[in-house]
DNA sequence: CATGAATGAGAATTCATTCAT
DNA sequence: TATGAATGAATTCTCATTCAT
């Protein structure tokens, strides 16, 4: 068997298999057999479960990183100084986040695999992509700062992950739900067709009126509070 | 031991450690254990660790499901046929939402048991809960669609689920946002306010401006297709 | 199988696997094969293979533990306050030693055990010991510093191990040496035999003159120190 | 890497690991990764992990053998046909095995494989030292019964194996022995130190009186029977 | 000569489940 | 009705060894 084929054949039945049954549900004598590969290669050239794990990740999130790195670095060049719109830079982490994922293996596996970083009980794994991804995630969240300079950090910070959540939700279980809206619905949708749909959906819920509670004492916004149904 | 006394005990018990771990990661061992009762007693009285699972959550739904039934009940008694507005009507899905667990332990494990229904490993939920939940989630859907008579079906299907992915996403993977979100702003937020939080998200993005492309010939929506970034 | 017959059975048969070959190089596989037993049995019963090695040490130290008590209340009731000859402490713990295993096993396991805690790398079958049985030893001690109460604290605590070490490696290696010996001089030899020839032994070696590094200063010592070879 | 470097790098890391953890629990990763040397290597140099352990011996074994040789040569030079003292003997053989470690690292490590050899589990290695080492045995213990004329062969047998049990426990289980002595005397023995003790209890148990039931019919020893003891 | 990669065997442990009482 | 004991299957991981290069 060729050098790092090994390697390859067991990072990509992995996260297939990942995304399908979540972490704990998938043995590693799931991987390695479907992988045709040996029972303590896992071990041998990645240490420990965990560590596979994470290193499904990196195989997505590095050059992820990467490429938005470089992407936003081009639009703070283009806008020199001046406030980057939300939306341009919600679009521009749209197009990122289907680069990547477009030369690999799917974008629902990418997406899956995020939700259960957060939803599972691997704590090593939510460190790691802090660890490692936090750097990428810190300059979006400030870019996006100064394009929402009305709203709270805190707010901020969970907005972001409500969307969070619509994304990851929707793309990891895109089959199914795509199911159910071709059949109910006659339509043929794209994952391009959906995040077209996302992004006037995540712009609206970014810039929605603050809670009721967090304005007392904040006149200036009483306007905004029963504007939000209209 | 009284009779009933240990199926309660497993119950309770198991949501807490389910909610703590997940369900793979929570061994029968360690429910027994915790909750002071025979190895043997899960598989005793529920047969098994899935019909436990199920039984968790049923202790959740059974009431939510009767609750959100008398609850659109009245609604629609008060509004005597006429529509009833969207925030009404997310109102009174977050009240009841938020009734049913308060007066057990969490809303977290229901979330995550949510969440989980919506992942392949658990097709034994997903069924278990298309039985139990899916005539109030018509009802809820039909008079989300009488509340948005603008928004074309087969968006308000995808809204209706982008929300159901922020909700889910969020209230599922609590105890990972909330440590966060306390390292980074200091700030306790308890299950009610992020609920409080999400409302006015969440109608603000069912209320969204369509997606361009699906626009064209429907210039009536136009004013609002700029305004989203405003 | 009867209650806690599979408890004895592995007991029994790891008691005589760990002599033969060691901790490391038994496996709880060899164990539960032997011993026609579960093979989850001995983690089901004991926890841990650490605590089953504890509880074979247990096993033959409990009884004489408490034995070797019981004989120390006599001869000190016998003595009253009096010098417990040192000849008469070591008779008594031989006897002691040999009355225990006389009804379990062998000596020989019991010897080999004892030898593998203290060569083997088991940290924690020492501290177990150590734990369990240090008061035993530390009376034991104090009696035989009052029988020698002209050797140093430090000295007596070596000499005490040196004849320990005698005692524990040819009772362990028994019937190698029985070999041998029956080969060479046509001799048959008792365990019983072997503890005659080994009183006089300890005996001589505790009472032997302290080394001469030691003895600087200590002038009255002189005369034995020259005698030792006599 | 040099040629032999690797070779030389192996046996000083095996050694050092044996010696603290022991063989079985020692493994060819831990070996090769703490000397910084390919996996691979012990097998490509050694054939196995069995020929490893008898090569570490043999580089203690060799040269103790070849100089314990030149010395009982010397000594037997120096008293031409009359008797060799028993003390003298003793330390010849001291100062030969101190030797051979002082220039390698230390004696703990002979101590144990010596100690091992006795243990079922390491037959080879029984074999292995019987070998190389049984002649220089031999040897010695000729010149032993010429030093002590009026013990009966057997009896003499059987000390001489007392005397190596204590050399060999002790000096073996060296690790455990020193932890409890520094904590309760507070002292930092060397292995010199050891040696120093022993010497003086080896030659006092030799030359111990007959044990009482071999003396019958011996009177002329009957005046050390009653001596041991005071 | 030397080594990175790979492997089959076996390690301890944990699992959900069953069974005799 | 309830449970302590037991079990077979599966878990991750480590082992000494081999092999192609």
């Amino acid at each position: 068997m060729a050098q790092s084929d090994t390697v390859t054949r067991i990072l990509d039945t992995a996260e297939v298999l990942f995304a399908e049954r979540g972490f704990a549900e998938t043995s590693l004598r799931n991987i390695t057999s479907k992988a045709r590969v040996n029972l303590a290669a896992v071990n041998y050239h990645f240490g420990s479960k965990k560590a596979l794990i994470q290193a499904v990740f990196s195989r997505y999130l590095d050059p992820f990183s990467q490429r938005f790195h470089t992407a936003l670095d081009e639009l703070e060049g283009q806008h020199r100084g001046r406030v980057i719109p939300l939306e341009t830079l919600l679009e521009t982490m749209a197009t990122t986040v289907l680069a990547v994922p477009a030369e690999r293996n799917s974008l629902k596996v990418f997406m899956r695999l995020l939700g259960l970083a957060y939803s599972q009980a691997q704590g090593h794994l939510r460190r790691h992509i802090q660890q490692e991804y936090g750097d990428v995630f810190t300059r979006f969240s400030e870019l996006v700062r100064k394009a929402t300079p009305d709203l709270p950090d805190a707010e901020r910070f969970w907005r972001l992950h409500f969307m969070l959540g619509t994304v990851i939700f929707t793309l990891s279980g895109l089959d199914a739900l795509r199911d159910i809206a071709e059949k109910d619905y006659h339509e043929q949708v794209s994952v391009r067709d959906l995040v077209r749909r996302l992004l006037p959906v995540v712009v609206a819920a970014m810039n929605a009126p603050l809670p009721l509670a967090l304005e007392e004492g904040k006149p200036e916004e009483g306007k905004h509070a029963n504007a939000y149904a209209s």
